[in-house]
DNA sequence: CGGTTGCGAGAGCACTGCTCTCGCTTGAGA
DNA sequence: TCTCAAGCGAGAGCAGTGCTCTCGCAACCG
């Protein structure tokens, strides 16, 4: 039980608590490949190896920051959705990913530690894989709830992707067409794509109005995905009644 | 100059190519984090203080791996494109991406060097900027020719996202419509999200047949920048013909 | 040929993750 | 209520790290 029995295992959390704070503070300001045990231990007033008594290593303790963070994370989207609840598909679609973009932004350091490349050789363990996957199981809410209403009109798929399609549905959302949970997984990945372009310098000295190319690029995102615009509605076009330019 | 004057100055040259390969094999078996100067040296048989007459600190040596990754991708990506230079620009869309892809995945360590999180406090000095925009020069190019050839057709911007866009134009191909240079720019971090989800384990439990769905992804990134197959050339849809599922 | 410069070796500093042992304190069972 | 195992903090210590400094030797330039 999480309730504790005793002094002690209050105690147990609370010192828990502590460390991982300390750990956030040193994280957010030098990085995770800075983070010290040594020097979390000084700043709480404890020798290191009396920390060694909460997290067997400093990988377990990064482990643990990890799962906060992907809670964190959905937490702020699943918070920003619930605002937009009463808004359509398109709507809600933009306020999660541009939720996702804001605590990015944010928590720098804890997001490049859940979507950078992993520490050392670091496998996630299983423990992680359900924190992880908050964000997505938002997208395929709306997108779900965009399907049941105007509904969605996506690109036929590939013969070759078929198999992987139908298993793809089957496993994330079994009501949901194929080719719309197939969308939905590239754009998933996408859009991490774009925060972290602009989070890791890649947009340095191309994109200057991030806020407003995100808004634009998450927008296609979700036309990707079959979501339409109010005034689209019906007519099936994801796109194409723009500029048209010859040779 | 690059020409050895000397014995000295040759000898210079192998050494330091010496230290970069080493460096890369630790790379590639452990990681960038456990990459060790000291370990580098033993393995080529010198003192640790004597690797310092060559990069005057870890943080150099990662910067000369990580041009050199850049470089690599780079090279990869333009040969894979010259083999195809004859086929049309969706082919040739794809097979950058996917030598994108392949590279990736053949030296995972590397990529995670150059696009996953960047390492301790690091901010890549400007000698990367070059080396890093390879792939993307040659994404402009295949777009360009599309452009010229059978054009392109894609949706109008938002009003808030044209000066951005018109100083994106400007900056990157001034001689393509500026929803075109938007969307590449964006279809350009969303393949590196794709292939980083797929290399740091985002994937895990969710994609199986990886190869497939990224040749899909990456096809519909090339219809998001106004590439069009050849049987649809000339209908100026990016889309919207395939199933469609109503409530 | 002499002096400057580049280079390798070694010692050393401050730091890291981690282990082990030693006592003190706590709390649960007899 | 008393006892004794378990939990915990402190300290020392090990192996390893990045980096600095000094010292000689060798190579190169004028």
């Amino acid at each position: 039980m999480s309730t504790a029995r005793g002094a002690r295992a209050r105690a147990r959390i609370e010192v828990t608590a502590a460390i991982k704070d300390e750990a956030r503070r040193q994280l957010a300001k030098e990085g995770a490949a800075k983070l010290s045990l040594r020097a979390v231990a000084r700043e709480l007033g404890m020798v290191s190896s009396a920390l060694y008594r909460y997290f067997p290593s400093r990988d377990d303790l990064l482990t643990a920051l990890i799962i906060d963070a992907y809670d964190s994370l959905g937490e702020s989207a699943e918070a920003a959705h619930e605002k937009a609840a009463d808004a359509g598909p398109i709507r809600r679609w933009a306020t999660v990913c541009e939720a996702v973009r804001g605590w990015a932004l944010a928590h720098p350091h804890e997001y490049a530690l859940i979507y950078g490349s992993p520490v050392p050789g670091y496998a996630a363990p299983d423990s992680t894989v359900r924190a992880a996957s908050r964000v997505g199981l938002l997208l395929i809410d709306i997108v779900r709830d965009a399907h049941r209403g105007v509904g969605v009109a996506l690109p036929r798929l590939p013969a070759e992707l078929k198999p992987e399609a139908r298993r793809l549905g089957q496993d994330l959302a079994p009501d949901l067409p194929p080719e719309v949970v197939t969308a939905l997984v590239a754009a998933w990945a996408q859009m991490f794509g774009l925060i972290g372009f602009e989070l890791f310098g890649q947009f340095n000295r191309v994109v200057e109005d991030r806020e407003a190319f995100f808004r634009h690029a998450a927008a296609q995102l979700g036309h990707g995905v079959g979501l339409v615009f109010p005034q689209d509605a019906g007519t099936g076009g994801t796109g194409g009644s723009g500029s048209r330019s010859g040779p």
